[in-house]
RNA sequence: GGAGAGAUGGCAGAGCGGUUGAAUGCACCGGUCUUGAAAACCGGCAUAGGUUUAUCCCUAUCCAGGGUUCGAAUCCCUGUCUCUCCGCCA
């Protein structure tokens, strides 16, 4: 969420950062709400004033022994005007949150401006693509021959974009999680966190995938609602909602390995083959709970941290600087990382690092002890895949295969391997 | 699943329906004292919103949402969460 003084202050200014980041902004609507609300509230808070002085006098009165009904007749109409009053602002006051919630993020001047994709800027090249002596195999091919990967058995047990694993494959995604989660708790001083897969509501509000994506998330129960997590960053940024955080902890640098659930409901054709694109895949999160002025470091470090995954797999991968009109609702800025995929002859996207300063925290009201002030101060929040595991045993599979089908183990992943090399069928 | 207890500031913990935004303690900040520190003493110390150059002032907030009342942290209802006992269970 926006702040909302920013937006009573200078709307036209908003408005215009707004249609950089793909929405509009009803100025116009807005000011006359605004107006409304002070109005509505300013003779809300008059009556309240006057119930509270009467209901003192009264209050006083009373205890020394005088008549009270006269006083009693003063009031008798004010209650009535209150609650009129109080439902009149309590109506414009949703209708200005509704706009409010409904409105992206402020985009960083260095985010390039553009429409889709198509304009991301490659900021970076590393690796060395693979070249095969044959037509590269991709993983669903590999997979199969190797027994390891089964779409059958996954649509039969569930239903379309599942898959199961099994043997060495299995135990290679695994081992992908391990390897990642330890490089980042010892290497990368992040902490490790076990949080549920089933959120509520309000933790989806907090980081702004609800009000505006709720086809996009697996929902359950109808009441009070659960929903499945479509990555960690909404339970572990959840973790300081609320929260007031003490100085000497800041900044609070947090990994999750979860499985993530997305409902896929605007990817119909999209990446049906393989297990590029499935309801329900891992991911390791890192989120950085930090103060105002380092989110811009911090997102440049724990996009470095992903990277360094992809480094030590050896994974030729890009370095993409999100344009306007791909970077996300809740983003100022978002950098991906774009591994190489053979079987595909194309960078996909395996990791997405976001900055989005004050806006989850605002909702969230998670915030920092200022020592200097004594007050408290919205936290930045910056999060990114580290990475995507499902994504990462892709590019393994596929970066990795031999003439004869088989799949070499990379170096730091045969220790989590139980020293197998090489995985055949 | 059954029975009971509870939810109050950064933390702990008081609070007869009536100047209670809330005692007290701890923590924190400033000061006195001290060679320095500790102790002691004095003072300050919630959040959000409205108005304002600013001070002031006003409003809201004692888990959440309703209700009773001139007036609710306090009474009633509903929900959520926590704790204790019993049962069940990985």
């Amino acid at each position: 969420m926006l702040d909302p003084q920013l937006l009573r202050n200078d709307p036209n200014e908003i408005k215009k950062a707004m249609q950089r980041h793909g929405a509009d902004l009803d100025v116009d609507a807005l000011n006359i709400l605004e107006t409304k609300r002070k109005e509505i509230q300013v003779k809300t808070q008059t009556l309240q004033s006057e119930r509270n002085k009467s209901a003192k006098a009264i209050g006083l009165a009373k205890a020394k022994g005088e008549d009270i009904q006269p006083l009693l007749d003063n009031v008798s109409q004010l209650g009535d005007d209150l609650k009129t009053a109080e439902a009149e602002l309590n109506d414009v006051q949703a209708k200005l949150l509704s706009i409010q919630a409904s409105l992206p993020n402020i985009l960083s001047d260095d985010v390039p401006t553009g429409k889709d994709e198509e304009q991301n800027i490659e900021l970076k090249k590393w690796g060395a693509i693979p070249e095969f002596s044959y037509q590269a195999k991709d993983h669903v091919d590999l997979g199969q021959s190797l027994s390891g990967i089964d779409f059958e058995a996954g649509a039969k047990i569930a239903g379309s974009r599942f898959v199961t694993l099994s043997g060495p494959l299995a135990r290679l995604q695994r081992a992908l999680t391990q390897f990642m989660l330890d490089t980042h708790i010892d290497k990368h001083g992040y902490r490790e966190t076990y949080v549920p897969y089933l959120v509520n509501e309000e933790s989806l509000r907090g980081t702004g995938q609800l009000p505006k994506f709720e086809e996009d998330l697996f929902k359950i129960g109808n009441d009070s609602p659960y929903y499945l997590i479509p990555t960690a960053e909404v339970p572990v940024t959840n973790l300081v909602r609320d929260e007031i955080i003490s100085d000497k902890d800041m900044p609070l640098k947090f990994v999750a390995h979860t499985p993530c659930f997305r409902s896929e409901a605007g990817a119909y054709g999209r990446d049906v083959r393989g297990m590029i694109r499935q309801h329900q895949f891992e991911k390791v999160e890192l989120v950085q709970i930090v103060k105002a002025n380092e989110s811009a470091q911090a997102l440049e470090e724990l996009t470095q941290h992903a990277e360094e995954i992809l480094q030590a797999l050896k994974l030729p991968y890009k370095l993409m600087l999100l344009c306007s009109g791909d970077t996300g609702f809740s983003s100022t800025k978002t950098y991906d990382l774009e591994v190489w995929l053979p079987g595909q002859s194309a960078y996909r996207e395996i990791s997405s690092c976001s900055n989005f300063v004050d806006f989850q925290a605002r909702r969230l009201k998670a915030r920092w002890r200022n020592p200097e002030t004594g007050k408290p101060e919205l936290v930045h929040t910056v999060n990114g895949s580290g990475l995507a595991v499902g994504r990462t045993l892709i590019a393994v599979m596929e970066n990795y295969q031999q003439a004869d089908g088989s799949i070499k183990v990379p170096e730091v992943l045969v220790p989590y391997m139980g020293g197998l090399e090489i995985i055949t069928a």
